[in-house]
DNA sequence: GATGCTATTGACGGCGCGACCAACGGGCAA
DNA sequence: TTGCCCGTTGGTCGCGCCGTCAATAGCATC
C-alpha cells in the first residue's frame, strides 16, 4: 500500500531528500548489511529511481560511510546520552552495561563487524569508523571520569579501563554472526565484570543496579527504533565488489 | 617469468589440482581478504582458466570455506601444536601469546573479521567458523587443563577460562583493519594479563618466559609463511555480491 | 605408436552493480 | 497565471562475477 507502481513524482527539498536517504541506508546497514546500500535498493526503499539516489551521493562509498556513522552515531546516543541528565555515573554505566549487553545489541555488534571489515576495501568507511570509535571511546572514558571524580569509581587511568571495557565487549560481539548464543552466564556477563574489576566496584553493583533501572525504566530515549524498514530478512541478493 | 601468456597445458591429478586450488586460495584469503577468491582471480593466480577452478569447486562458495579453514587451520597448528611435544604448559602458553600478538598477527585477525562477517550471508562459511571457533577454543582449553593437571595453572573452570581468553583476544583483534597500532602497552599486553589472572599465575610470568623462548627460538615450526603469492597489494579489484 | 579416459579449455548467457546524462516536470517566485 | 529552476526520471553504458557446456588435448595404458 506504500507505493503504487507509477507514482507521482514527489520533489522534496535536498536537504529533506538527502536525510531521508541517509536514513533508509542507516536502516538498511542495520538490518541487511552495509553491502546492502545499493543505489537500487535505496530508490526502491523510497520509492525513488537510482539515479537520484546518485545524485545526492556520486560516490556510493560516502553514503556507505555516512550510513554508518547515522547508525552507530543513533546507537551512541542511545547507550551514553551526551547529556548526562541527573544520574550518578553508577547508574549510567549500569544502563550502559544493561543496553550494551544480550540479543538486541546484536544488530550493533553485527554492524560494527560489517564496517570493520569493509573498511579494509572502503577508505571513507574506514575514516567514518576510526572515528566513531573515538566517539564511543571518548564518550565513555568521559563517564568514567566523571565516576572517579565524585568518587564513586576508582582507577589509575581512566582511559585505559576504558579501552579495557571496550575490548571486553568487542571480544563478546565478534561472534555476532556465528554463535547465537548458549555461552556460560560467566562469559556473558565479562563485560560487566571487567568494568566492576577495573573501576573497584564490588562483583554485582552494575548488574544489581541495571535490574533496579529495569523496573523503573520507561523514560529511556527509546531503544532500537531506527526507522521503518521492518524487514529483518536475512537472505538479501547479490554481490559485494571489493573496488566501487 | 612464471607464466607465459600461452601455455601448453598441464594435466595433473584431481588431488594435486584440487589441493592447489584450496592452497591458491588460502593464501589469497589471507593477503587480499575472502571476497577475492574469485575463479578469475584463482585461475590467473594458478595460470589455469576459470573454468577449471569451476570444475573443482561448482560452487565458489565452498571453495571459499575450504579456503578460510585451511588458512585458519594452519594457523591453529602454528599457535598451538596438536603435538604437545615436550614443553611445559607454560611454555607453550607464552608461546602462543608471544605468536598471537603483535602486527604479525594482524593478517589472522584481518582474516578471522573478513569470515566473521561474510558468515553472514554464506551459510557454508558459517558452519566453518563455527568449526574452527570450537578447533580453537577446544586446543586452548586442553592446554589450560593440561597446565591446571600439572599444576601450573589454577582455574576453577578451564572451559569459562579458555573462552575468557579468546575473547580478549577477538577484542584486541577487531581492529586490525582501522586503528594500525598506537594503543598503550598495557592493552596489548591485555590478553596475557587476563590469562595469567585467570590462571593464577604472577603478572609477568607469560612475557618473561615468552622473551626467553624467543631468544631460544629456532625450533619453531615456521612463523607466518603459508604459501607463495608475495603479493600483499592492499587495493584489489572489484565486487562483493551478497549471494552468489 | 595407437587408443581412450578425463583434465582442461574457451566461449557464452545472465545477473547486479555503479556511473553517467539528456530530457522531463513539480512547485516556488514573479 | 506564467515562467523557470532544479529535483527527478529513464535509459544506457561497461564492468566483474558465477555457472554451464561442448570441444580439445595431455598422458597413462595397452
Amino acid at each position: 500500500m506504500s507505493s503504487s507502481p507509477q507514482r507521482k513524482r514527489i520533489r522534496k527539498s535536498p536537504a529533506d531528500r538527502r536525510a531521508e536517504i541517509v536514513d533508509a541506508a542507516a536502516a538498511i546497514a542495520l538490518t541487511e548489511g552495509l553491502e546492502c546500500i545499493t543505489l537500487r535498493r535505496i530508490g526502491e526503499q523510497l520509492g525513488v529511481r537510482p539515479g537520484l539516489i546518485s545524485h545526492y551521493f556520486p560516490a556510493v562509498e560516502d553514503l556507505v560511510a555516512e550510513a554508518f556513522g547515522t547508525a552507530a552515531g543513533a546507537e551512541l546516543n542511545t547507550l551514553l546520552p551526551a547529556d548526562p541528565a541527573t544520574r550518578s555515573p553508577t547508574d549510567r554505566l549500569a544502563r550502559f552495561f544493561a543496553l550494551a549487553t544480550g540479543a538486541a545489541y546484536d544488530d550493533i555488534s553485527r554492524l560494527w563487524i560489517n564496517a570493520r571489515h569493509l573498511s579494509r576495501y572502503r577508505p571513507a568507511l574506514r575514516d567514518r569508523v576510526g572515528h566513531h570509535e573515538a566517539l564511543w571511546r571518548g564518550r565513555l572514558e568521559d563517564l568514567v571520569r566523571d565516576g572517579v571524580d565524585c568518587g564513586e569509581f576508582r582507577t589509575a587511568d581512566p582511559y585505559v579501563t576504558t579501552i579495557q571495557i571496550l575490548v571486553v565487549i568487542d571480544g563478546l560481539g565478534a561472534h555476532a554472526n556465528t554463535e547465537a548464543a548458549d555461552r556460560p552466564e560467566v562469559i556473558t556477563r565479562m563485560a560487566v565484570s571487567t568494568a566492576e574489576r577495573e573501576l573497584g566496584l564490588e562483583s554485582g553493583t552494575l548488574t544489581r543496579r541495571s535490574a533496579a533501572l529495569d523496573a523503573a525504566r520507561g523514560d529511556a530515549p527509546a531503544p532500537p527504533d531506527p526507522d521503518g524498514t521492518p524487514d529483518p530478512a536475512q537472505a538479501p541478493a547479490a554481490a559485494h565488489r571489493v573496488l566501487p
